[in-house]
RNA sequence: UCCCCGGUAGCUCAGUCGGUAGAGCGGGUGGCUGUUAACCACUUGGUCGCUGGUUCGAGUCCGGCCCGGGGAGCCA
């Protein structure tokens, strides 16, 4: 007998065959039980009828217990009344594991109920359909990168300092020296650049920020391209190429999972290039016209962001921000010196900033001066400094938030379901 | 760190003016030959977050603490 996974069941119509799972759900209709089986790649009904199995079969379907390992014979017959179109008949049953007490019921719970079971929570249909759009995204942006000449350069987690000193950082014991769990590969990728031209890195990230807002995880994942030769425009195009690509990606492969999370795919579809592209000063313009209060120097919130991306309906690209609200190694526009090289990409209907990046300051003293400026350790940043005394040139790179990204795609409120285990600032388990 | 909201059955919640602790779901038992969060009947189920106070009497009012959620700052 062939063992079959669900998505392929259509190729066996009218065959006998075996599926491996589990019991998703069962509702039972006096001589006929309906058994929902997941095996991982999707759900099927399996119809038991008495006069099928027999008495000693049926009876033990009518035991089986919410999440209880299953293998199922039966014969795959087309049904209209199926979502899947296919259902399967069946002719055998074999309890695998009698699971007892499965704490989460098909019906209502909390999010703080199904987070402290989050190992469980990942079996139930609507975070499956979230993780494989987050898995068909990393292959989005994978192939983009791949197929366009980039090499992938990991970067390393263990860090002796900060990248951006600004924000706190994971303290670890490295043998007896303070170490720092990685904020951004970003330092390590300009020197992949001039060894490989073209770089991308794509691992997690570690930020000690007390942040508890929708936004915001503890530990996440970032992708970072960095190309030697490219200045803030060819950035930008870049940016766009990118975003456009990934998005138009997911849509195509994970449509029917969108769709089972209610996403308006319309909204998606629009986010062809070109995107706006507006200056700082024109966001402000923009904010100040429609009533906030704000000045010039000061960064913008998640109010502004939703404020701004408002007016637009796709992402919208804002391009030098004044210095003080960047990091030191972003380098200064010589047209006018208090703006940094900079761009930020706002992501739709409010889920704010997705991408951040910009040209970097490859002029040995003006960065020597910044790290001073910024208060930084120099014998850290002695590598770093190195860079710009053999063969530097202008380069420049951005950042990709993944979940934040997979939250705006899936049009998911809260960026916690968008990883299989987040971690937050009050949790750690499971 | 600050501000706001919450904690009552396994889960989601209601609980009026301070006066005997409730519903739906889940679990259990029975019924039903096409159910889609099935339905119908019966049934099970409580340290009202903890602690101190006010009161004849506190889930309800007051103080302190713990935990959770949302937001600010900061950021992707």
């Amino acid at each position: 007998m062939a063992n079959v996974y669900v998505e392929e069941i259509a190729r066996y119509s009218g065959q006998t065959v075996t599926l491996r799972g589990w019991l998703y759900q069962k509702r039972s209709s006096g001589k006929l039980q309906f058994l929902q089986v997941r095996d991982g790649t999707g759900t099927i009904q399996c119809v038991v009828e008495r006069s099928l199995v027999g008495e000693e079969f049926f009876a033990l379907a009518d035991r089986l217990t919410q999440e209880s390992a299953i293998m199922v014979t039966g014969t795959v017959q087309e049904d209209k009344r199926s979502p899947l179109g296919f259902e399967l008949h069946v002719t055998d049953l074999q309890l695998v594991h009698e699971a007892l007490d499965y704490p989460i019921s098909p019906k209502e719970h909390g999010t703080g109920f199904l987070m402290e079971r989050r190992h469980l929570w990942l079996r139930s249909s609507r975070q499956h359909a979230i993780l494989r759009v987050r898995h068909q995204l990393i292959r989005a942006i994978r192939d983009f990168f791949d197929s366009a000449g980039f090499t992938l350069l990991d970067a390393p987690i263990f860090t002796p300092a900060a990248c951006e000193g600004t924000t706190t950082l994971f303290q670890t014991d490295y043998f007896g020296q303070p170490a720092f769990l990685t904020q951004s590969g970003q330092l390590y990728l300009e020197a992949g650049a001039f060894a490989f031209g073209k770089v991308y890195c794509f691992g997690p990230t570690f930020r000690a920020e007390k942040s508890k807002t929708r936004r915001h995880l503890t530990e996440f994942w970032m992708v970072e391209p960095e190309v030697a030769y490219l200045d803030l425009a060819g950035d930008m195009d870049l940016a766009e190429d990118f975003l456009e690509s990934i998005v138009q990606n997911v849509i195509e492969h994970r449509g029917a999972e969108l769709k089972f999370l209610e996403r308006d795919l319309t909204l998606l579809e629009r986010v062809r290039k070109p995107f706006p592209r507006i200056s700082y000063q024109e966001a402000l313009d923009l904010l100040q016209a429609k009533g906030k209060e704000i000045s010039w120097g000061q960064d913008f919130g998640g109010d502004e962001e939703t404020l701004i991306s408002e007016n637009f309906d796709r992402p919208v690209l804002i391009h030098r921000y004044p210095a003080q609200c960047k990091a030191f190694y972003m380098k200064n526009d010589p047209a006018d010196p208090r703006l940094a090289l900079c761009l930020d990409v706002l992501a739709p209907e409010g889920y704010g900033e997705v991408i951040g990046g910009g040209q970097r300051e490859d002029d040995l003293e003006t960065l020597e001066k910044k790290i001073a400026d910024h208060g930084l350790p120099r014998e850290a940043f002695e590598w770093y400094l190195d860079l710009r005394k053999y063969g530097s040139v202008p380069h420049a790179g951005f950042g990709l938030g993944l979940e934040r990204t997979v939250a705006w795609i899936c049009g998911l409120p809260h960026v916690r379901e968008t990883i299989p285990f987040p971690r937050l600032l009050d949790r750690l388990k499971p």
